[in-house]
DNA sequence: ATCCAATAGTGTTTATTTTACACAACGAAA
DNA sequence: TTTCGTTGTGTAAAATAAACACTATTGGAT
């Protein structure tokens, strides 16, 4: 009860020794990022996974995924992972969820930070020929190691979600492409059929496509003609606010 | 370059006990929840704060956090959190994003999780007579400790897009609301003007709202009907998809 | 008792957005 | 030159959102 303001406790000041000893005793918990790395291949969503490096989890696959290291940022780390597996650095990626429940790992309390990112697997392409890595179909992933199944899950769910309301769209596409090529990414990510020429129609009144003045080329039908995402066109012109709706 | 765990080379299988003492050995981080605890009182948004525990902040308000036990799952500790300082169980609670900068704390590496809660001030208003914690009109809140400003800018703009996506809002409220303190609770979250017939238009026409048949008491003009919120008529009647909108 | 202040409650019209839907043009391949 | 598959385009109907004004009811003041 000496000097100053507790809360109903005294002593409840604390200085900064006080927390570093605090912090380094309940230092139990080890911090990893796993990414979901999307991409588009042969009108599919795809999702980049790796084998288990874990003898225990034999034969499963399991997203990529690190440790943190002490002086790493959570960004950081995942812009490293990425970095390591595809060898590109100016990839799109958002933190998604972490998951912290005690006994998700077998080997000890890891807390893990889930990242999707959204990549073009034809740039891509050639960094990957590790062949313990692979480009799944997102919709018949299952069975993966640890809790990735369900990390996998509240990403997709995520995607959904969120190419509803944000272009990312766009990263899992060739810089060129055909309205078609957009439209059967949001039909596969969605998993929905779209109206084509309501598609257009809403995509060209966003305005933010520019014609390039190219087509498709070695399609066996009437090519295409192809687009380019203008970002700062999108910057412009972007909503503030839906409205409330559910 | 020993041994262990590279990848693409052989010998890429780990064992679990490879893992425990890698694990073991990266384990610098500390892991805490804070929580953002959302009110509604005098038509305003609050936030709960208390007083920063750490001489280094003396003065500053911060978010309700703590660190998280090895054995305690990330939303058990955020629950903790809140049980702790409301006195209750059963709250809306929703894990909003990971703060993991490497010198967010000046106490060593501490990556947090941010949780945010949506409680009815009038039932939790006992618990809180310690005058180290305090509803701030969330509006005003700044220069809080640690990086607790940015947190809480990133929840309130979470708040802000969930509240018109999801019903969070009643969370808010009593459990008997007139329509009007529905609406004040939009747009002081929203910070905009609604248009009352159509708020009330909509909102009737989502058909989630009770009348259960009172009004309001001891108000110095004509007394509103009084509502409530029906979860399982909203379960039933929600929208699955919105459509692409940006 | 009357009046005033404040808010509740209510519908219609217009504008905007979304949906549904069909056909001619084009290129490739046979 | 015909066939196949796909592109590119517009309009009408339906649904949704926005704008907007008056009467009813209560409490409080006079």
């Amino acid at each position: 009860m000496s000097e100053v303001k507790t809360r109903e406790i005294p002593g409840r000041v604390k200085t900064l020794k006080n927390i570093q000893s605090e912090v380094a005793s309940i230092n139990k918990v080890a911090l990893s990022v796993d990414c979901v790395i999307f991409g588009f291949d042969e009108n599919k969503l795809k999702v980049l996974l790796i084998r288990s490096d874990l003898k225990d989890f034999a034969c499963k696959w399991s997203l990529l995924g690190d440790l943190v290291k002490p002086d790493e940022g959570l960004d950081d780390a995942a812009y490293r992972i990425l970095k390591e597996r595809t060898g590109l650095n100016d990839l799109y990626l958002e933190q998604v969820h972490t998951f912290g429940e005690v006994s998700r790992h077998p080997a000890g309390r890891v807390v893990t930070v889930a990242y999707c990112s959204l990549i073009n697997i034809q740039h891509h392409k050639l960094k990957i020929l590790d062949n313990e890595l692979h480009w799944h179909d997102s919709d018949i992933v299952n069975d993966l190691a640890f809790d990735h199944q369900r990390i996998f899950e509240a990403s997709y769910g995520w995607l959904q979600k969120r190419v509803q309301e944000h272009p990312l769209g766009f990263s899992l596409l060739p810089s060129k492409f055909s309205l078609r090529e957009l439209q059967n990414l949001y039909e596969s990510i969605l998993n929905i059929k779209l109206d084509r020429r309501n598609f257009r129609k809403k995509f060209f009144a966003m305005d933010f496509l520019v014609d390039i003045g190219e087509e498709e080329k070695n399609v066996p039908h009437r090519p295409g003609r192809l687009y380019k995402f203008d970002y700062e066109k999108y910057e412009k012109r972007k909503k503030k606010w839906t409205g409330i709706d559910f």
